[in-house]
DNA sequence: ATTTGTCACGAAAACGTTTTCGTGTTAAAA
DNA sequence: TTTTAACACGAAAACGTTTTCGTGACAAAT
């Protein structure tokens, strides 16, 4: 087992120093030709390859971003992963990744574990635990600290920073107003309480649409689900919920949901009460999720475009990260949202 | 904007010595409690924690551990991250990501570029591309510079490290076990060609059934699709290769396919062909995915546990870098893939 | 013969820690 | 009064780099 080699250990075996060595491998014209051939070859026999930990604390930087979300296993969160990853790499970053699991306490010691040093930025999305106790007080330390925070999708009015998010508003407006267009009067919606910011988003583009076609809300088409509960483990139980809406209504002819699991259920109901989908009712999801595709009908959304936020919100980091103007200036960045018409709408 | 504070600087605010502080924070019995008081108060007030690069730089230890994987936009993958990440995160270390995207190229300047220095040891998945040219180089390399590697799911028998894999022979043989003993005797398989290790060992698992219930594997029942193809992002394409399987076979009677998506596919071209599931054609996929269980009806797999193959590679992989004991001793772990039954079986 | 200049290289500092070893001061023991 | 021991702290090395600055040797110019 060879051990890694070192420039010391370089500069021993040929009989020069360490600088010698080192400005040997950056082709210095201090050096002359003989050495630098010399050590070059002897470098590249022993695979030489400068050591980043050493790097890293010569150059305070790291070129490792750090990414923080709330869950791993959803598509959406993935799928943002991969554009951070992949843009991170083009531009010679590593990207080191920390899970909330939804909770405050996680999110807060995992960015302490990371804000030491091991990172020089975050791209992050706040876990809904957080957003209910509205405490940001480590967002402010972290950037009051010069480090710089991208957030995306999950962000907050109160920190001020980058943060790249969809168009919740317009893409659930555009949503209802595809389904009203198809001739749908009568639109329920599944939304979640309104502490997580896009489902509020969502709910007011929603609002938005009927008012503009002059469509009176009614309450009693609206649903407002508890998304703390893990209902991805337990779907009879999120069925159960569903159910009284139609119940309680027979004449609804079409149906937005802020999430695919929320759509794809009601979906599931709908026809169990016999409903044809989309002749009886049409259904338009919220996602970036792979069910909607799948299910039968497929399912027509509002997609979500998770690797181009990723891609995004990497830019505006690492732009930040390498422009010294430093410049004070936040930026939004909004992805527009579309909808993607698959076969549960006319 | 306050920078982070160093050692340094409380020293030199505090008027005593470097390794003062140190100790005086690490609580040394060298220092006086007086010391130690105000030093500690000091830092507390000013918020200070050791710099992780200083100390991965002395310790020569980084706390972080690299995961290459194919890719991330996958049910199985993004848990087994999860596993890894839960595992490390309890026992003090960090998670880096890397993607090969399923290219060699990317695979290895992947792992270059955390080789050197960044992280203490690997976990990865081979990807396809590699496995396809059968180099494995970077592995050895990696592995000679006493790096250590913990290979799961896709693995190799060419390189001597951990390794983490679920019984895809078993787990295959008992699906198809399952078909028979459900009164299935014309079972189709729908599998990869053989260079994906996992593709291999489920074929072959397929067969062992067969053989022990005394059924002729018949080849006209075997379709075996090549996946260097991205199905996902063609369904229709998919569904053109399955087709003939039924148009030329009408005496099918279950199906077994060893992935989710081909299975669901093969589920959804059944249909169009007019058969009742399970009545007719009953389908075991395997996989880890999400699909499965809201396919309607809804598909019986075999699962693989991947959270729990992310937990056990970390754990193999943290045991190794810090007991520095049973050297040289390489063990597999297998872990059972069971079968989950849904309503595509009877 | 002296000055100047170029070349090729080495010493040392710096990044932020931890730890070993040495040392000056004071109090206790001889 | 002298020796010893305990105490409290500082200097310095080490981890592996890069970079600034200094310097000795030699050749060219004065």
């Amino acid at each position: 087992m060879k051990r890694k080699v070192t420039l010391k250990q370089i500069a021993k075996e040929l009989d020069v120093s360490i600088s010698t060595v080192s400005k040997a491998l950056r082709n210095s014209v201090e050096i002359s030709d003989d050495t630098k051939q010399k050590v070059q070859a002897f470098a590249k026999l022993y695979n030489y390859r400068p050591n980043n930990i050493a790097l890293s604390l010569k150059n305070r930087k790291t070129n490792t971003i750090g990414i923080i979300i709330p869950e791993i296993v959803h598509h959406f969160f993935s799928k943002v992963i991969r554009g951070v990853e992949l843009v991170a790499n083009q531009r010679g970053y590593n990207v080191i990744v920390g899970l909330s699991n939804e909770s405050f306490s996680k999110e807060v010691i995992n960015m302490q574990m990371l804000a030491n040093g091991s990172i020089d930025g975050f791209i992050l999305s706040i876990s809904k635990e957080t957003l209910q106790l509205q405490d940001y007080h480590h967002f402010d330390e972290t950037i009051s600290q010069g480090m710089p925070i991208v957030m995306f999708d999950r962000v907050v009015n109160e920190i001020e920073c980058d943060k790249v998010v969809i168009d919740d508003f317009q893409g659930a407006k555009s949503a209802v107003d595809h389904l009203i267009a198809k001739g749908a009067r009568n639109i329920a919606l599944i939304t979640t309480r309104d502490y997580v910011s896009v489902g509020k988003l969502r709910t007011q583009g929603y609002m938005e649409s009927l008012m503009n076609h002059q469509i009176d809300p009614k309450s009693e088409l609206i649903l407002k689900l508890d998304d703390s509960k893990n209902y991805e483990e337990d779907l009879d139980a999120l069925e159960q919920e569903i159910r009284p809406l139609f119940e309680s209504n027979d004449k609804i002819d079409a149906l937005f949901a802020v999430n695919e699991l929320y759509a794809l259920s009601a979906m599931k109901v709908a026809k169990s009460f016999g409903y044809q989908i989309p002749e009886d009712i049409q259904v338009v999801g919220f996602t970036d999720g792979v069910l909607s595709k799948h299910a039968s009908p497929s399912m027509s959304t509002v997609s979500q475009h998770g690797q181009e936020m990723g891609e995004k919100a990497a830019h505006l980091l690492i732009d930040r990260l390498e422009n010294e103007e430093d410049e004070e200036h936040y930026q939004t960045v909004i992805i527009p949202a579309d909808l993607v018409e698959r076969e549960s709408t006319k």
